[in-house]
DNA sequence: GTTGACCTTCTTGTCACTGGAAGGATTAAG
DNA sequence: CTTAATCCTTCCAGTGACAAGAAGGTCAAC
């Protein structure tokens, strides 16, 4: 099968899986007589498996580590754990910081009650020095 | 006052300063004799609105709006509350996504009992269909 | 006079793609 | 059989918001 079916088959862009085949998280992919790119089952699958790791937000580096785990079935599952409880903390770490951001975004949301900027309190408050995030 | 120090004084990394003018959310600097930047207080200013509105994570090109809407004191009010608007659902939303994120990401982890990659239940959740992000 | 701390510009790298141009191959329709 | 549309290929540029580093100029202190 070429690029198009297997970008449809594993809902990836094919622009995106000939970029993850150049950085390298995907091997040298077969040709075919005119040098077209053929894909295979095996290939869709893992295709498929990148696809709900990078939904996960898992960087490509750390996907590279999981993709060659995988081929390897000896090695060792710690660093698989390892891999998402680091993303998993990334995540906890980033609603912190968003709900912080929402709390002072909301505090500035339609405080202003005048017309022009030159009475504007949101302007104001972000003059202001309690603005800032702690 | 040089580079340096209005990077000191605003808390924004002089690199960043630079890239800052380069963009055009900065208006092009005063130079000395010498070609150095020269910084009053009232650039130290602007630069310390600029850190606090990053610091609400407004991308910079809104924060060019803001910033030409500050200048001119007759232009109304509601593009800067519109600006904050955007940006608390924008963050609203991705607290939404990170969440999601975090329960699956969560359910992965340390659900493997086993030592080796071959039996490995993270692995395996990521290849079934149900692991998907709905 | 030389050391070290500044300053300048320019280039490159980050991350994960996305878009487009240029050129060749295949396929379907007329 | 020709033509048009749709593939495929590679390469290059852009995104956002900087950070890092190189090469070279300037300045103050000792």
């Amino acid at each position: 099968m070429k690029i198009n079916d297997a970008a449809k088959r594993s809902n990836i862009n094919s622009k995106t899986i000939r970029y993850y085949e150049e950085v390298g998280l995907l091997p040298p992919t077969n040709r075919n007589a005119n040098g077209y790119r053929e894909y295979g089952d095996t290939d869709i699958e893992r295709l498929i498996f990148i696809r709900r790791c990078r939904e996960l937000q898992i960087p490509i580096k750390e996907l590279m580590i999981l993709v060659n785990v995988q081929t390897d079935q000896q090695s060792s599952c710690l660093e698989v754990d390892d891999i998402i409880l680091k993303q998993l903390e990334k995540v906890r770490d980033r609603i912190k910081e968003l709900q912080q951001l929402e709390k002072t975004l909301n505090k500035l949301a339609h405080s202003c009650q005048f017309d022009t900027v030159s009475q504007c309190q949101i302007l104001q408050k972000l003059t202001e020095k309690q603005m800032l995030i702690p």
